[in-house]
RNA sequence: GGAGGGGUACCCAAGCGGUCAACGGGGGCAGACUGUAAAUCUGCUGGCUUUGCCUUCGGAGGUUCGAAUCCUCCCCCCUCCA
């Protein structure tokens, strides 16, 4: 996904090649080319959800793909999903979510537009609303819109049909959400609709709206989702096992250097902008025995420098190694001043003040567990006391620290 | 409207009058080791003024020396029939 100048200057299927690269599936690709030849700058349109302005790598997996239709001359309309937001894709959970205030939209697409420009270009992107067009839509437009979609073809859909087939129950209104999203594309006239591969049957029902509707159907490119840091799971905010691209420069780094060195690589072929020749490359040293470690290295390297330039990239790897390979604490940390009762202060209660650990119980299983350093020192006394008047680094753990004053 | 099944700690899931702060698994955390916050192994995984005490098993009452376990009412979820 090498961005270049000259990308402009490609040939329709050199632009077709580009766009198929990394990409799970395109449906289809004779009118994805056909689309191409038409010479103007396509609609290419994204969804996202209006609840989670906190965007990770596995959102970048999309964005990076939208970001390469801009550089090919194209228009991407990042829709931002606050209508479709109230009923919540269908998940076979029934987990209601909590409707959003205007200010809460407002809010959550600020801090989108903060994010996703990290990756794409202002200039070719329109930021659009679904309530602006089904906030307007009256029951008669609903009815008339549910009418264009059959049960059957609704059926079709992999987890509805299971749901069905297992006697789950299926809520009426969770029909609604692909019609509603599809409805979308009518609305938004998209040339092109881009989504991860669960979105594959609402991303259809766009198509066979807009030919209800009379509009020529969306092509529609599917995305492959990416593993979280666990490796088994979706990437996702709610399972707390992804990457944000807010987050700080230290984060990012370690947070790479904790996936296996299995689940690396399917980081660089879905995140690295890097040629795949090259990354055949480095599967190939590690066979002849080079460290995975510094592969590793390299990709968090590249992620860090995309969301905060080569400085700090730089930076976060000197700062790991110094930490995690030699000890080192850490320049910066969590400064706290505690007021001792009566001249002195209990570690254990330091520690759960500080936030350190949970609770006081927590506190004492991990002096237990010889997690606790006090001044570097191993701490196996569950009652330590440490007098007032003075300034600790207390350490839990290898990445939790906190610079503690006791003042009496 | 009728019949039946179920709600247990972050999640799944045992327990069905005391030996239950509650088996087991997942996840998480910690330690060891190491080539990395990979892998592997081990331990921990309610709270507190911590060798003891307090509060938990959908909610509220009750029976009992004693309940997550029995009874009553209520709330919620699911299945089938209409």
């Amino acid at each position: 996904m090498l961005i270049k100048e000259e990308s402009r200057m490609l040939s329709v299927e050199e632009q077709l090649k580009e766009i198929t690269r990394g990409a799970d599936e395109v449906l289809r690709e004779d009118e994805m080319l056909a689309k191409l030849k038409l010479g103007r700058p396509l609609r290419v349109k994204a969804g996202f959800d209006p609840t989670a302005p906190d965007l990770h790598l596995g959102h970048t997996v999309l964005i990076n793909k939208m970001r390469q239709f801009q550089d090919l001359g194209h228009e991407v309309l990042f829709l931002i999903g606050d209508f479709t937001g109230m009923i919540g894709d269908p998940t076979g959970k029934s987990a209601t979510r909590p409707p959003l205030t205007p200010s809460d939209v407002a809010e959550n697409a600020r801090t989108y537009r903060e994010q996703i420009f990290k990756i794409l270009d202002p200039e070719r992107t329109q930021v659009m609303f679904n309530s602006s067009w089904m906030g307007k839509m009256s029951a008669s437009d609903l009815i008339q819109l549910a009418a264009r979609h059959t049960v059957a073809r609704m059926l079709e859909r992999d987890d509805f049909n299971k749901r069905y087939k297992t006697g789950q129950p299926i809520a009426i209104h969770e029909f609604l959400y692909p019609l509603v999203q599809g409805y979308d594309s009518v609305a938004m006239k998209a040339d092109v609709e881009l989504g991860g591969t669960d979105q594959k049957f609402n991303l259809l029902v766009g198509r066979q709206l807009q030919q209800a509707y009379g509009q020529e159907a969306q092509v529609v490119i599917t995305m492959p989702l990416l593993e979280g840091l666990d490796g088994t799971q979706k990437m996702s905010k709610s399972l707390g096992n992804y990457i944000g691209i807010d987050e700080a420069p230290g984060e990012i780094f370690g947070k790479i250097m904790s996936i296996s060195d299995d689940l690396m690589w399917r980081y660089f072929e879905l995140l690295s902008f890097r040629p795949l020749a090259e990354i055949e490359g480095f599967k190939r040293r590690i066979g002849e025995g080079a460290n995975p470690r510094d592969i590793k290295f390299l990709l968090g390297q590249e992620l860090v420098a995309r969301f905060h330039g080569q400085s700090a990239a730089t930076a976060a790897q000197e700062e790991f190694v110094a930490r995690f390979q030699k000890g080192a604490t850490p320049d910066d940390m969590p400064e706290y001043e505690l007021e001792c009762a009566d001249g002195a202060m209990a570690l254990v209660l330091m520690l759960k003040e500080t936030g350190l650990t949970s609770s006081t119980s927590e506190a004492i299983r991990m002096i237990q567990q010889g997690a606790v350093k006090v001044d570097g020192e191993k701490i196996s006394d569950r009652d330590m006391v440490l007098a007032a008047g003075s300034v600790h680094v207390c350490q839990v753990g290898k990445r939790k620290f906190a610079r503690i004053t006791l003042k009496g």
